[in-house]
RNA sequence: GCGAGAGUGGCGGAAUUGGCAGACGCGCUGGAUUUAGGAUCCAGUGGGAUAUUUCCUAUGGGGGUUCAAGUCCCCCCUCUCGCACCA
């Protein structure tokens, strides 16, 4: 029909508009405005689509920045590129075709989609991680890390995963043993790696995150995976040796009660305290342990298996020989890899010492006088210390402290913080990343690539990008085989690219000089524009890149680039869109293309229903039909503009007079829709805008002179609230209005409380709490008068009529209650 | 096993934080208009009774506090998501 709004040819004409006027151009300079640094995760593009997730996340922050800016802030809101990395390399492989070109393709074809969203993205600060004079700064980062002995290299069992073919970081290994990416079970291999020292930050990363706003559920995930734990390392001394097994417990007021030693299969002195009669067996079990998966091995319902190692340790305690065993339930990684088993107060040595027959001692006893028979499980809460010589009648707690101080004295234990979180291993054995910038010299050994020859390029011929178990660029010539830096001898280049993660844990300093030739970024630029004043991304990046960014920012602080602690002031994190109540997926087959219904209904319409359907963090499940709701709600604003534009553009703006509920609704719909953008709750700020809009359909239905002053402030005001939601649109009956310039260099409107508040408030009546009665009043109507309204209705006093009146509830200007 | 979050009509979802449950939208029913309707407008729409008047019932289930509970407390069920032998 000619009246509905024509969506395509609008769409378009603002696009163009915007881009030829530079609507959106930033000027991180502006110092007429106060900033904001609005960041979305970026997407890796490893398919050419856009799906709808992105749709919803990069669509609900541009109504959000756009918001912001309409509120006077210089907003910053950049999109860009996390185009390395497996997720685009696997792509390409399946492809058969290059990954620097399918990557350059994906990206092309998904800015333009990123366009149809209509955000404020000004494209001259989008950046792309693959790009040489990106990385050639990744590669500047990881020599920096190098240079103060951030980055090393160690031989360690790490996590392989035999189907992308390359080492993982243990933040992309599934609880469940299995690879992040491809589902694959991962399996432990010895190799050398890089790691980043992300471990010295422990402390800092967990304190930090009392200073920043950010969903709590998110901190104590992170909490939880650094997982610092305080405990005492105590030294036992390995009988007939001079060699110590250190252990952590976090229980040294269990020491008395310890009756043996288990070391991890992977401990660095199985082999030399293993006696020979027990070395076939020692032998056999370690490399049962080693091709056990890491999941088999760290599940919890595994009947507990070990081996005596034959030889025996002193328990500083008590002096007395207990047996050295090696088991698979200590692991290699966590404290020093050896445990003191304590059978009476742990569960798991219990359950072993069960199992082998090993003596168990009983040091606490419950500070409950009654229960002190344990016979089937161990004793783990803390209790009252006995069979503990001079530590006799010490509660738990105070023990833990005099053991502590008792074995320092001796010089036989420490008190030591541990925690779970590892280094970051950061080396892949795969072609499509950033390649390390590491020479390995016969004679010097590990050896930086100068600065100056940054960046180290990634080579594009001659080399096989398909995985084959050791890294491509390995069997590239012309990569590999270089001249030592500083001897000049023949050497070789490291074969490993680094994780993405690393490429992403810099990104966002990087936006606001993605052309900066001579530094990473502008130390100026970040202290100014960072902290980031909102971060948008997905909670499954609680334990990963949320760690690893903040990690880098603080390494970056400490080597006095940056002068703030955090990089993420705020974080929320966008919930997930379902269909059919179900996540979407290909291999279910609800997979909703963004593209089909964003061209049957325009840009804006899919974005309003996307953001209608659920609020930000929530998410919303999406049905086909609904989509018909919004645009019946555009046509209706178009109509609305159009039956009046004539008449109210020439109109000088001045006061009028309509019925106060029409004041009132002006007022309250910007009170709500500034709240709801406010809080993310886009789809409540919609549905406010529709009860405007019907309301003033119902104005103009019921009045036959339509008071147009009103009508060319509503109407101003609605387009206005309606910008950030649906920015075609809006700009489009902005003009039409007969404004000038764009509407989102125009003013966020004010609302007044006073005009908001009803002169009129309907109070309930209700009989023992049920609803009987109603009634129009003044605000600020008395109990009196209340009860004299309520005492003249029929219906009240048909039910309180034999009934007797125990007392009367009136809640100023709501309720009345009557108790019978 | 531990931890966090959620459960409201046929559907997506609201509810000023203890005060009229179901805003807004989809769908559905009836009507108007139209050559036509997958357009538009009006009315209705949680369920069950019923004299078109009113009653009963209802926020996963069961108890409790309160004049008043979707909202607070206790127990249970279901789902989702984390973590999972961390000594």
């Amino acid at each position: 029909m000619n009246d509905s709004y024509p969506f395509k040819r609008i769409e378009k004409k603002w696009r163009k508009n915007w881009e030829a006027q530079g609507t959106y151009r930033f000027d991180p300079n502006d110092k007429t405005k106060s900033k904001k640094y609005i960041l979305v995760m970026f997407s890796y593009p490893s398919e050419k689509k856009l799906h709808i997730g992105h749709w919803w996340n990069y669509g609900g922050v541009d109504t959000y920045s756009r918001f912001l800016r309409l509120r006077g802030y210089n907003v910053f809101e950049p999109m860009g590129f996390d185009a390395f990395g497996l997720p685009a390399e696997n792509y390409a492989i399946k492809h058969g075709i290059p990954p620097a070109k399918t990557t350059e393709n994906s990206i092309n074809s998904i800015r333009e989609q990123l366009k149809a969203i209509g955000a404020m993205y000004d494209w001259n600060y989008e950046i792309n991680t693959s790009r040489p004079e990106y990385y050639k700064w990744t590669q500047w980062l990881f020599l920096q890390l190098y240079k103060t002995g951030a980055a090393y290299q160690k031989q360690a069992p790490v996590n392989w995963c035999p189907d992308c073919q390359t080492v993982l970081a243990n933040e992309q290994v599934e609880s469940d043993g299995s690879c992040e990416r491809c589902g694959t079970s991962v399996i432990i291999r010895d190799l050398k790696q890089w790691f980043f020292r992300i471990t010295d930050f422990a402390d800092e990363l967990i304190t930090d995150l009392d200073n920043i706003d950010w969903p709590e559920a998110t901190k104590t995930r992170q909490k939880h995976w650094i997982g610092r734990s305080e405990g005492t390392e105590i030294d036992f001394r390995i009988d007939g040796s001079d060699k110590v097994i250190h252990c952590f417990t976090t229980r040294p007021d269990t020491l008395f009660g310890v009756t043996y030693i288990v070391l991890a299969p992977e401990h660095d002195l199985v082999n030399e305290i293993t006696v020979d009669s027990q070395s076939d067996e020692i032998n056999e079990y370690i490399a049962k342990a080693r091709i056990l998966k890491e999941y088999e091995r760290q599940a919890t319902d595994r009947e507990k298996t070990g081996v005596f190692t034959g030889s025996y340790a002193i328990n500083p305690a008590t002096n007395k020989k207990i047996p050295i065993w090696i088991a698979d339930y200590v692991l290699g990684g966590y404290g020093t890899g050896a445990v003191m088993a304590v059978p009476a107060h742990d569960q798991r040595d219990f359950e072993f010492t069960q199992k082998y027959n090993l003596p168990i001692k009983w040091v606490i006893r419950s500070a409950n006088e009654h229960d002190t028979q344990f016979v089937d499980h161990a004793f783990e809460d803390y209790g009252i210390m006995y069979n503990s010589g001079e530590f006799n009648d010490l509660r738990s707690d105070d023990g833990k402290k005099a053991v502590t101080k008792w074995l320092e004295n001796k010089k036989q234990g420490r008190a030591v913080v541990s925690f779970r979180l590892r280094d970051w291993l950061i080396s892949r054995q795969r072609y499509w990343g950033a390649p390390i910038p590491i020479v390995h010299c016969p004679n010097c050994g590990t050896v930086p690539v100068p600065e100056d020859e940054l960046p180290l390029l990634l080579p594009e011929k001659n080399v096989d990008f398909k995985p084959q178990g050791s890294s491509p660029l390995g069997s590239c010539r012309e990569f590999i085989d270089v001249k030592c830096p500083k001897c000049g001898i023949s050497a070789k280049r490291d074969p490993d690219t680094m994780d993405t993660f690393v490429c992403s844990s810099w990104y966002y300093y990087r936006y606001l000089t993605p052309n900066l030739n001579e530094y990473a970024f502008s130390e100026e630029l970040v202290n100014k524009w960072l902290p980031i004043d909102l971060y948008v991304g997905g909670p499954e990046h609680a334990t990963g890149h949320l760690i690893y960014a903040r990690y880098i920012n603080k390494y970056l602080k400490s080597i006095g680039l940056i002068n703030y602690n955090e990089p993420f002031s705020k974080l929320i994190h966008q919930g997930i869109i379902t269909h059919k109540g179900q996540r979407m997926s290909k291999s279910k087959g609800n997979v909703v293309n963004p593209d089909e219904f964003v061209n049957k209904y325009g840009s804006d319409c899919f974005r309003l229903y996307l953001q209608f359907m659920g609020d930000f963090r929530t998410g919303g499940d999406w049905s086909d039909e609904g989509i018909v709701g919004i645009r019946r709600f555009q046509n209706r604003i178009w109509r609305l503009v159009n039956n009046y534009v004539d008449k109210i553009v020439p109109l000088e703006s001045k006061s009028y007079d309509v019925e106060p509920q029409y004041k009132r609704l002006i007022h309250y719909t910007i009170r709500e829709v500034t709240q709801d953008i406010e809080n993310f709750t886009f789809n409540t700020a919609i549905s406010r805008l529709m009860e405007f809009v019907n309301e003033m359909y119902k104005y103009t239905a019921d009045n036959e002179n339509v008071n147009l002053s009103f009508m060319k402030e509503s109407l101003n005001i609605l387009i206005i609230l309606l910008g950030p939601l649906a920015p075609h649109m809006a700009e489009e009956l902005w003009q039409k209005l007969g404004n000038n310039g764009s509407l989102f260099d125009q003013q966020w409107p004010d609302y007044n409380e006073d005009a908001i508040e009803k002169k009129m408030v309907i109070v309930v009546i209700q009989v023992k709490g049920k609803l009987t009665e109603k009634f129009s009043v003044p605000k600020g109507t008395s109990k009196v008068e209340i009860h004299k309204l309520a005492m003249s209705s029929k219906k009240v006093i048909g039910k309180i009529t034999g009934r007797e009146v125990k007392k009367v509830i009136y809640i100023q200007d709501k309720i009345f209650n009557i108790v019978v």
